[in-house]
DNA sequence: GACCAAGACGTTATGTTATATCAATACATA
DNA sequence: TATGTATTGATATAACATAACGTCTTGGTC
């Protein structure tokens, strides 16, 4: 799991913001602040947690296309995965290379982590190919209990 | 993908239908009218297109939660298999034996199919007890082109 | 048969997630 | 200024899912 959020939170602000200056592409206020939410947030957020969280702090209300436009960007640039299994958004952990990344999902905190295994890529890849697919895009959830969580259970 | 879908349909309804004796489950008229709309499915459907379908079919409305309790007793039992990055459901092809699937799907099609790969698990659960982790349920979803489709693609 | 409990289904209402569409604004550049 | 492009605002609606409660059937037990 992500152990000492705070700082792999900052990380990925970072990162981010880096990563939109070498590529030219606009960190806008909202987008900035919808950032900020998503590395703030200890698990991944659903969209609408997103809006409510945005609209407290503006005292306005924003409306869901706003979000959703902004979560896309992030997508689209790789900043960003999307959890299928919860309809939630989580940072993107490896930001310096193309990936896919495999999603570990604690049934009992509801944190993520994102691990890369090039093994399970390439079995994958091959798998899907043997059965003449070619494969376009992975998703691997796993859904289980963290160590930090299993260690709690058993004391 | 299911290649002579009209086979591996028949062959899904009827172990269905002998899983249930088997176990001492009711199949009763609506699941066994849902059991067919999904077996008579080229692709996998959405609750709501399954909603319509047995609606026309009876010529009478059919409300969501009567659709999704029969879904949720497929999924229970392990006939079915919801598609996370799809809301949808498709059936499972292995009936006799428990497993977690990978599930292609084609971009283009629509069509899935459902494989198994001991070898993916396998490392799938190494990889996510390395990190401490313990696994309760995989979602492997590849999106991509399936044979068909990519041979159809290249002419 | 009378009774009870469990399972299945019907019905209404509502909650949750996501998108279509069009208008307004901001900024760069010809 | 005019024109184009990117972003955001605003309204409405679509798509997916569940809560809560009532009713009816079925199958067991006395």
């Amino acid at each position: 799991m992500r152990k000492s959020a705070p700082k792999a939170i900052g990380d990925w602000a970072v990162q981010v913001e880096q990563a939109c200056a070498r590529k030219g592409l606009q960190l806008t206020p909202l987008r900035r602040q919808i950032l900020a939410i998503l590395a703030g947030a200890p698990t991944p957020l659903g969209a609408y947690a997103i809006i409510e969280q945005l609209s407290r702090e503006q005292r306005k209300a924003v409306a869901p296309p706003t979000v959703y436009r902004t979560l896309d960007f992030f997508l689209e640039h790789g900043f960003l995965h999307r959890i299928e299994s919860r309809n939630a958004y989580a940072p993107c952990e490896h930001l310096d290379h193309a990936h896919h990344g495999i999603l570990l999902i604690c049934q009992r905190c509801g944190r993520t982590d994102e691990i890369e295994n090039a093994r399970v890529d390439t079995l994958l890849r091959e798998t899907g190919a043997k059965a003449g697919f070619t494969p376009q895009k992975q998703v691997v959830e796993i859904e289980g209990v963290c160590q930090d969580c299993g260690v709690a259970a058993r004391r």
